[in-house]
DNA sequence: GCCGTTTTCGGCCCGACTGTTTTCAGTCG
């Protein structure tokens, strides 16, 4: 799947085109073609091949030509002439603070800077203060602006990090009287694997105070800016923190506004030009009468142009604002439909709580079942179970199943795809197991080929139900194993076997995308694992979640939100 | 460059904050 590429020359053709000084509106066509493109559950060498280029949104003749140009040669003629005209490299430019197409520009045409280097050097000279339209201040923004970068999260940060630091600051803020409402919104609200900053709203009528509050909370390490309704910090781990003061009447429209996406968010306003209305963050304005027709909940916003209310997480303009003019919006599964967890690790083999432990937490968390899927031999590393010590394991399921009933812990194994794409046990041995699922744990730089292989022939075993983490990456610290997921999806669609996905925060695996093609081209279910090694972990199944909510999952595509008889049917089946 | 049940040409989302300005441009989200 080549989508990324193909998107990455489109963002360096609109990002060249606008500093070429061309028509700007042509600069964000391309923009949404990228974006468009990004996005697209389905490779873009597909639609190419069939000739169906332009039945993606924004793209037209002109730009599909690109593409197919791109696809079959490996260059844009377009994007070689930008370059000729323009240094690549102003690209990088850009990306510093304080600077954007226009001050690039300038710098680029008086003194010729080209490269972040060269920009430092101009800056530390004093040279760039007496631009015009530059100043000391711009100066001095820019050189920190350049140290900034070095510190900053280059990467956007995982929802599991971002999301319990904007709820500890919800929480403060809470303590503090003026605030009178709170929200999280931005793409924590809508549940994004990974953020770039975090975004509160707060509802006050002394935004002043609530302002100067905000400033000084203890993981404020800089303030970025700080105005009457608006104010960015720095956080103590480098993450930028937005936070908005709004009227109470203005709530829907501020938190409709602050939740984004961009583009879901641009197509709204475009629905409502057209009925001669205008949305801003303060509600829905009658465009000859003046006067504001909606603003007080999120619904009312919607509705004033016609549209159901639409759940944050496929707020993304891909399909879903057309759906909803037809009102055919899916009922998105939720966190309540979850009716057990059936990935998890126990003190058998590397997690850190015992079953009944594990149980508990179930109960707790209202479940009705869950399956213990401890490591099998082959991952010495995490103490995994040989046959006898599974019998023993079983015995101890089987007692605790006596005392929970009518809660019930299925007996399960999360097998190792081992190099050769063999796995722990035999089919004979297996039948030992309520439920098997099976994942990589070792062997991960193998080839794209040989990788998918394994997996695939993993599936061949009548017993393997699912298969755990299909990508195998951690956020920020290990990449995905090169694998061809349509192949996996294709095998999986032929063999019945669910996909899962990983629902701890530390992998999100499957991701939105890609569950979202599984499901919508291969007709695939789902399970949503957490991967709990501790009863803390299994609280992770928000994010699972949120990325079957991303992938417009609905209840009967995910298992375990089957009820405990739908389920057990459901493992006896073969 | 794209798009159209009010348009095949004339539009293209909207506002806060900052700094450099004397009324606004640039950046940012």
């Amino acid at each position: 799947m080549r989508n990324k590429e193909v998107a990455q020359k489109f963002y360096e053709l609109a990002g060249l085109s606008e500093l070429a000084e061309e028509n700007p509106f042509k600069a964000r066509a391309y923009l949404k073609v990228a974006q468009q493109i990004e996005n697209l559950p389905v490779p873009v060498e597909d639609l190419a091949r069939e000739g169906k280029l332009t039945s993606i949104k924004g793209v037209g003749k002109a730009s599909a030509n690109k593409i197919l140009q791109y696809l079959n040669t490996g260059h844009i003629d377009k994007l070689e002439e930008l370059k000729k005209k323009i240094p690549e490299s102003l690209l990088e430019l850009e990306k510093v603070p304080e600077l954007g197409v226009r001050r690039a520009k300038i710098l680029f045409d008086t003194l010729g800077i080209q490269s972040v280097e060269s920009l430092k050097k101009a800056a530390m000279q004093g040279k760039i203060r007496n631009l015009p339209g530059f100043g000391e201040k711009i100066e001095k923004g820019i050189l920190k602006g350049l140290e900034d970068m070095k510190n900053r999260q280059s990467e956007r940060i995982s929802i599991g990090i971002a999301l319990p630091l904007a709820e500890s600051i919800v929480d403060e803020l809470k303590k503090y009287s003026p605030v009178e409402k709170i929200k999280i919104c931005g793409s924590i609200r809508r549940m994004k694997g990974t953020i770039g900053d975090i975004d509160i709203l707060v509802v006050s009528n002394n935004p002043v105070s609530v302002m100067d509050k905000f400033v000084s909370l203890g993981m404020v390490k800089n303030v970025i800016v700080k105005g009457e309704k608006k104010s960015s910090i720095l956080s103590t781990e480098n993450i930028q923190v937005d936070l908005r003061v709004v009227q109470r009447e203005l709530f829907g429209a501020a938190i409709q506004y602050f939740t984004g996406s961009k583009e879901h968010n641009i197509r709204i306003r475009e629905l409502a030009n057209k009925r001669n209305l205008k949305i801003n963050e303060y509600g829905v304005f009658d465009l000859n009468t003046n006067k504001c027709i909606a603003s007080e909940t999120e619904e009312s916003i919607y509705e004033s142009i016609g549209l159901p209310w639409i759940p944050p997480e496929i707020r993304e303009d891909s399909g879903e604002i057309e759906l909803a003019i037809e009102g055919k919006l899916p009922k998105l599964i939720e966190l309540t439909d979850i009716r057990g967890d059936i990935h998890l690790h126990s003190l058998y083999s590397d997690g850190m709580n015992s079953i009944e432990e594990m149980a508990q937490q179930a109960l707790q968390l209202g479940y009705n079942y869950i399956a213990i899927t401890d490591h099998a031999r082959a991952l010495g590393v995490a103490n995994g179970l040989s046959i006898e010590r599974y019998k023993d394991e079983k015995k101890e399921i089987e007692q605790l199943n006596r005392k929970f009933a009518p809660f019930k812990i299925f007996f399960g194994t999360e097998l190792n795809i081992l190099s050769d794409g063999r796995i722990d046990f035999s089919d004979e041995e297996l039948n030992l197991f309520d439920i098997c699922l099976a994942g990589i744990h070792s062997g991960m730089n193998q080839e794209k080929g040989k990788i998918t292989n394994r997996i695939i022939n993993a599936m061949s075993y009548n017993s393997v139900r699912a298969i755990t983490h299909p990508l195998g990456g951690i956020i920020g610290r290990r990449n995905n194993y090169d694998v061809d997921l349509d192949s996996v999806f294709k095998e999986a669609q032929k063999r019945d076997v669910l996909v899962e996905i990983n629902a701890s925060s530390q992998r999100l695996d499957l991701n939105d995308i890609n569950a979202r093609r599984a499901k919508e081209i291969y007709n695939l279910k789902f399970e949503i694992g957490t991967d709990a090694h501790s009863i803390d972990g299994m609280k992770d199944m928000r994010y699972g979640i949120g990325v079957a909510r991303r992938a417009w999952l609905t209840k009967s595509d995910v298992i375990n939100a089957f009820s405990l008889e739908e389920f057990e049917e459901f493992i006896g089946k073969r």
